[in-house]
DNA sequence: CTGAAAGCGCTTACAG
DNA sequence: CTGAAAGCGCTTACAG
């Protein structure tokens, strides 16, 4: 076993000293060519790389981004880091992934271990938890150190900085219009608890569509779901007594657990029932039948995010306040729950 | 905006050396209490907390580990990452990941890179295109240095080291076993191209399952698909020709695209048509019918890696070269698909 | 053209 | 009890 090579040792082998080599590698013409040449071949056939960390310690950056998610299981955040590893490998930087567990505690945790020279920047999309306690000091802190902060997604207003979200509202509103277009009349909302931000963006949109449209807005078709697991009842007694012909689901696992339920109780969907659902995923593609939702790219997210985050790194002048938040568009996919 | 404060900072505001500050706030029992409690008082207050890059230079060792993924927008991939998280975050260890996309060539760019003082080790599954190659000699390479790897799933007998896998074969045997058991007698198999080393290894325990219960092995019902998205019309046509009455498909996304071919063509499932998959996940589980699965634990894996991996690192003696393999138990989640 | 020195932020063996 | 020095692996302004 041989420990990877070091200025040092190269400068100890060919007698010349570290700045020496140093600066051959680098190419410098300070250096005469012979000597260089030297060097590189030298250090070439011992497949020399400078040490990232030493690297990093002298240029006070390490090229690295942090993100911070919630929950790495979720299509959606698995898709954002795609989009977030793309555009920083296309400009040198490496991702270092954590995640919060949804965990307020492990949020804070993760921050502060690679707020301590680990990282150059964040991109961090809120945990449920910080969203509910709205505590927010550790990504304060983090900013007021001078290190750039993105927010994606799940974003608070309570924070300045660069943001990357969907029109949740618009796009909400763009999917109930679909559902009174394709003349359903009756349409509940199945949602989550109201801390989580985008969920109530989501409920905005769904009742200024209705409104728009004259048609009642009925508090009783509004369910809060705290966990899927335990939700089948509720969802069943919504079917069965209020007698709806459409459901907007925020999220896939909501509105694929609609229509096993409808089934069961003898609704077919999209017949009896129609259904949309926010976010698209691997579930909306592969149920039965396949569901028509709104697709937020997490890859155009996290792309957006990085590119964000890397021009406010390499920016000239580091103060600039000027913080932007970026819309990411989204787009009805029309599948075979709302046929 | 304050910057992060160090101890040069803390030594020059408290007039005493560095060498002061540090001992103070590593407790040292050299100084003089009075000293003491006041250095940490003063970074108390300050918040000071030391540099990680500082350290990792200083201690030679990152106290982070890097992960390298094929693909994260996988549940499997996703629960690993879970597991692997989990106890490295018990250890005090750090997480990095890094997605080869399934490409030679980023895996090597992506290990060299965090090889170079980033990482005090590696948890790899190989990409499909390493395993086409079998190319490993970024991994030798790594190893020779001295830098500990545990490979996990997708792993190749040609690099020695720590690895963790499933007994792919054995579980697929159980899962053929279970068809049988239920009066299948024509059981077809829908598998990955042969380089992927999971892949031949379930058709091995397909064969054997065949085999020992007297079943003819007939090589006509075995389908090797490239790619999912366009594999519908050989699928339809097993289906249809073959007149097989089970399938085992080595992935659920095979197995979901099976039955929905099954139904399109009027086959019911899992009246006419048991199938059952390997790689318990999100889809399985919300398909309709829900799917028979070999559930592998990819937490527990994740879990193990990391446990061999900083057994290792923090290791007396350092060249131990006892490599383990650990076997992750699976075992078969019945649902609807096969009942 | 080459090299000694200082420094990034820390720790620790050694002197006083 | 406190501090100067050396060192982790590198870069770069400065001297010669």
């Amino acid at each position: 076993m041989k420990r990877k090579i070091t200025l040092k040792q190269i400068a100890k082998e060919l007698d010349v000293s570290i700045s020496t080599v140093s600066k051959s590698l680098r190419n410098s013409l300070e250096i005469g060519e012979e000597t260089r040449l030297k060097v590189q071949a030298f250090a070439k056939f011992y497949n020399y790389k400078p040490n990232n960390i030493a690297l990093s310690l002298k240029n006070r950056k390490t090229k690295a981004i942090g993100i911070i998610i919630p929950e790495i299981v979720h299509h959606f955040f698995s898709t954002v880091i795609n989009g977030v590893e793309q555009v920083a490998n296309e400009h040198g930087y490496s991702v270092i992934i954590c995640l919060s567990d949804d965990s307020f505690d492990k949020e804070v945790l993760n921050m502060e271990m690679l707020a301590n020279g680990s990282i150059d920047g964040f991109i961090i999309s809120l945990s449920k938890e910080t969203q509910f306690k709205a505590d927010f000091h550790h990504i304060t802190e983090v900013i007021n150190q001078g290190m750039p902060v993105v927010m994606f997604d799940r974003v608070t207003n309570d924070v300045l900085c660069d943001k990357v979200i969907i029109d949740d509202q618009a796009a909400a509103y763009e999917a109930v219009q679909s559902l009174i277009d394709k003349g359903r009349k009756k349409i509940a909302l199945v949602t989550t608890v109201d801390y989580v931000s985008v969920g109530k963006l989501r409920t905005d949109g769904y009742t200024k569509a209705l409104l728009d449209n004259g048609i009642p807005f009925n508090e009783d078709l509004i369910i809060k779901i705290e966990d899927v697991n335990t939700c089948e009842i509720t969802i069943s007694k919504l079917l069965e007594d209020k007698a709806i012909d459409a459901v907007f689901a925020v999220n896939e696992l909501f509105a694929v657990t609609i229509i096993k339920t409808a089934n069961k109780i003898g609704l077919n969907v999209p017949k009896d029932l129609a259904v949309i659902a926010f976010t698209d995923g691997i579930i909306s593609k592969y149920s039965t039948p396949t569901i028509t939702t709104v697709s937020q790219s997490g890859v155009k997210m996290g792309n957006k995010a990085a590119k964000m985050l890397i021009d406010r790194l390499e920016a000239e002048d580091e103060e600039d306040e000027n913080y932007k938040t970026e819309i990411i568009e989204t787009h009805l996919i029309e599948r075979e729950s709302t046929l």
